[in-house]
Formats: structure tokens, C-alpha cells, sequence
RNA sequence: GUGGAUAUAGCUCAAUUGGUUAGAGCGCUGGACUGUGGCUCCGGAGGUUGCGGGUUCGAGUCCCGUUAUCCACCCCA
């Protein structure tokens, strides 16, 4: 076992993995862009102040999963737990609503929870999140949870359930807390310890509490609860998911653990994961521009594990195409050769080629493997020969073929010599 | 924070009721007309069996502790 290990929560994306990652980031980033989304990037710390107050000082993230610390000059900083109120801060920093009062951004950054690690858990993980800030319309809640749902889709991945509720707001929520707490008070003694604190502190969160799941079926619902403009924001939520094609499934006890939320709440599955099935989540947030000290504005979003999408597709065996593949090896035989090979790689990158050579002194046998093994389309040779010759033996790997080409010559028609995808 | 499982080469795994120099496949590496890949064949390197104690004539196998990983609860991405 090695000395130092990554730390508990945490992972290495090596070179083996990276092509999955990259393909993954992609699709992501494409998708952002049709969407008309841009990417905001924010520090990976902040003042702690913005999570207890954006977050919510009553969520578990605030309360037992943050990295907090004070650094040298007496400040409380704190790893990002995730990814909304950073965004929120950073537009009415820059003021970007006041230039524009509808604005469409997303992110892909990491996230740091002091959790207990599991699959599709960890302690840093990558979120995908996409936000639209300053309009309530249902359009951008439909548009946004698209975005997330088209996203997953285009990877390959199927076997997804999108839940969809509406939690309402400061008008009609009270109002629904307190049939909900009328409706159980009453059973408090058929619920679970944990749903007998709830009670007080946060009862519509009894509702997604997974020991008491049975005897939640028949509590009243927020739906049936809504204000009629939280009523009419939803029905046409629906409607144009309907229209966008996107499925959804409406799922009551679906409350998201984060204070903010207003509204649409929704959360997208895989029944590809383990315990941990949740690929994405968000919802609504009008109250959050506010609170977080900015002129009042509506917003909806999302955030999504990337670690979880990659684990998703894996568990599906959905394939990841293949990097682009090396243009050319260069196989040297000597030390004049290898002089040489290293001259004609850095001429050959310089026109665009992507070109190695063997570091290490190798047999021809050895090299030709290696060139193989890095899947390259072409092999220029080397030896005494050919520095004789003025000429490079060029080696096409996928037809077997070989001819002799003038390094002067290689100079200047490389192109017709490789009339691969290699961009010149 | 709670519970369960696991820990043997780079990777995936073997190793009879505790018993001799802990094995295999893959990978890596060298070779099979001293300069030509994939397939095949032959050879080589590589392990203080997570770490620390204990029981025993003898421990990879049993016991205790510890650390790490995995899975689940909680919660979330």
C-alpha cells in the first residue's frame, strides 16, 4: 500500500479515464450551449456566511457536512457545498442583473461534503449545474429541467424517472404545514424518532423519510394545497413538459433538502445506480437573489453529479467513444537516428501532427509495439539506412503498407503521404 | 454519526481441517532469420499476504486492535 493515498471521499481520474471524463464534459458543455446557457466559474471557496445564510442554517448540509476553516488573517472560509449560492453572489457582485434582467448560466465545478463515502457518494464531486435568474415564468422551470433531462439522454442514458412536485410558496405554505402537522400529530407515535423532531423543526420533510414511507401515502398533499398562482405556475410547468416531450412522474413526497426552494422541485433517477440513484436535482428559488442581499428576483436550477453520470453509463454499458488517435510514430534506431526522430517530430507538430517518439532507447521490436498500443496511424522509421538515404521509411500501421519518403520531401507533402483525418 | 462486509503481484483472483521455496490469467518486459506491430510460442521481473500485537512447534489462514476500502442507514449529486 502506498505511502500517501488520496484522501477518504476523494479519487484520481487517470490517463485511462480521462477520455470519459472529457467525452462526458463535453456532451455537458454542447448541451449548455444549445440551451443558450454560459459557463460562470467561481472560487472553490467562499466566505461561510453565504452558505448558512443561502443554503439554509437549518439543512444537514450547513449543519454537519461543511469543510469549514479559518484561514491566517481570522476569516471563516468554506469549500463550496454546492453550487447555487456562489452563482447568486457572483451576479449581484458584477451587477449582471441590472445589465441584463433575465440571465442563463451553468457551471461545472467541484463540490466539498464531509460525508460518509458510498457509491455514487464521495466528499468532492463534480456538479454540473445550470441557473435562470430574474424571470418566474414556467417557461425557464421547463426549459432548465430540459436542459438536465436532454443532457442525460444525449450520453446514453436511459432508465431515467424524473420526479416532479411543487412545494409552493410563502403564500400557501404555511397554510399546507399546518394541515400537515395536524395530520400527524395526532400519529406521532406510529413515525420514526427522527419524524417526531421533524414535526417541529421541518415537518413537510417527513414527507421524503424513507423509514415512514408507508404512512406518509395518505397525508394530504402540497399539490392539492397550491395558492392559485403556485396552482397555475405548475399546470403550465406540466403542460409544456408534455409538449417538450419530456416524461415526468408527480411524486408529492419529493421535498428537496435545501431551505430555498419555491415551487417546482424535481429530481431526475437512474435505475442504473445503487442506493444513491439521484443523477440531478433542483427547483425554484425566488426568495434566494434576495436574501443573498440583491434586488428581488426569481430563479430556478439545477445540480448534477457527473461522477454519478459516468458511474450510470458505466453500469449501463454505454460505450465512450474513443480520443482522437495519434498521427504518427517515430521509430528510431540509434542515437543520430533519435536525434533526428526528435528533429522530424517537432517539424511534423509544428504543422499540426500529433507525433511522438520512443524516450527510452528501445529495440525497433519494442517501438513498433508501443505504436500499436497508442493505436498510431502511421510509423516514419529510422536507422542508419535512411539517415544514408536522406529518407524516412513511412509505415502505414492500418494497411501494412511501407514506402520510402525524403525527409525533405516529408517536409513539405507530409499531407499527401497521410491522407488520414490528420489535421494539417 | 450508526451498521455490515472486505483487505494476498500493477489489475482480477487462487492457496485442502493452520503445515515446506504463496500460484494463475491479464498487464509489463526480453526473445523466436543480430532493423518491423496486432496472433502464436518460449523466457524474465514483480508480493515483509494493509499495519501492529497475540495464540501455536508452525499463521495468508485463528483471536484482538488499528487503518483503509466497499455497501447500506442518514442525507444528497
Amino acid at each position: 500500500m502506498a505511502k500517501y493515498q488520496a484522501i477518504k471521499g476523494t479519487y484520481d481520474v487517470m490517463p485511462a479515464e480521462a477520455a470519459a471524463w472529457q467525452h462526458v464534459e463535453s456532451v455537458v458543455r454542447r448541451q449548455a450551449r444549445a440551451f443558450g446557457f454560459r459557463e460562470v466559474r467561481t472560487p472553490v471557496f467562499e466566505d461561510t456566511a453565504l452558505f448558512v445564510k443561502g443554503t439554509g442554517e437549518a439543512t444537514d448540509i450547513v449543519q454537519k457536512e461543511m469543510y469549514t476553516f479559518t484561514d491566517k488573517g481570522g476569516r471563516s472560509l468554506t469549500l463550496r457545498p454546492e453550487g447555487t449560492p456562489p452563482v447568486i453572489r457572483a451576479l449581484v457582485e458584477h451587477s449582471a442583473l441590472k445589465e441584463s434582467p433575465c440571465v442563463k448560466v451553468f457551471y461545472l465545478a467541484p463540490m466539498f461534503r464531509y460525508e460518509r463515502p458510498q457509491a455514487g457518494r464521495l466528499r468532492q464531486h463534480t456538479q454540473f449545474g445550470a441557473e435562470i435568474v430574474g424571470t418566474d415564468s414556467p417557461l425557464a422551470d421547463a426549459e432548465v429541467i430540459a436542459l438536465l433531462f436532454t443532457t442525460l439522454a444525449r450520453l446514453g442514458l436511459s432508465g431515467l424517472t424524473l420526479r416532479l412536485n411543487s412545494v409552493g410558496c410563502p403564500a400557501c405554505r404555511p397554510a399546507y404545514r399546518d394541515t400537515l402537522v395536524a395530520h400527524f400529530r395526532p400519529r406521532l407515535d406510529t413515525l420514526c424518532g427522527d419524524c417526531r423532531e421533524r414535526i417541529e423543526r421541518n415537518p413537510l420533510r417527513i414527507l421524503d423519510c424513507k423509514a415512514d414511507r408507508d404512512r406518509v401515502q395518505d397525508a394530504p398533499a402540497m399539490t392539492d394545497c397550491l395558492c392559485p398562482a403556485c396552482a397555475a405556475h405548475f399546470d403550465r410547468v406540466k403542460a409544456l413538459l408534455k409538449g417538450l416531450g419530456v416524461p415526468f412522474a408527480i411524486d408529492k413526497t419529493l421535498v428537496r433538502g435545501l431551505d430555498y426552494y419555491t415551487r417546482t422541485a424535481f429530481e431526475v433517477a437512474s435505475q442504473h445506480l445503487g442506493a444513491q440513484d439521484a443523477l440531478g436535482g433542483g427547483g425554484r428559488y425566488d426568495g434566494l437573489v434576495e436574501q443573498l442581499g440583491g434586488d428581488p428576483a426569481p430563479g430556478v436550477g439545477f445540480g448534477a453529479g457527473l461522477e454519478r453520470f459516468l458511474l450510470a453509463m458505466r453500469n449501463q454499458g454505454v460505450a465512450v467513444p474513443d480520443g482522437p488517435r495519434p498521427d504518427i510514430y517515430v521509430a528510431a534506431l540509434g542515437t543520430a537516428a533519435s536525434d533526428k526522430a526528435a528533429e522530424l517530430c517537432g517539424m511534423l507538430r509544428g504543422k499540426g501532427y500529433a507525433c511522438e517518439q520512443d524516450l527510452q532507447g528501445r529495440s525497433l521490436k519494442a517501438q513498433l509495439r508501443e505504436a500499436n498500443r497508442i493505436n498510431a496511424r502511421y510509423v516514419l522509421v529510422i536507422g542508419d539506412d535512411e539517415l544514408a538515404k536522406g529518407a524516412a521509411s513511412l509505415k502505414d500501421m492500418d494497411t501494412h503498407g511501407q514506402r520510402e519518403v525524403p525527409f525533405a520531401e516529408l517536409a513539405d507533402n507530409i499531407e499527401a503521404y497521410c491522407e488520414c483525418s490528420c489535421q494539417g
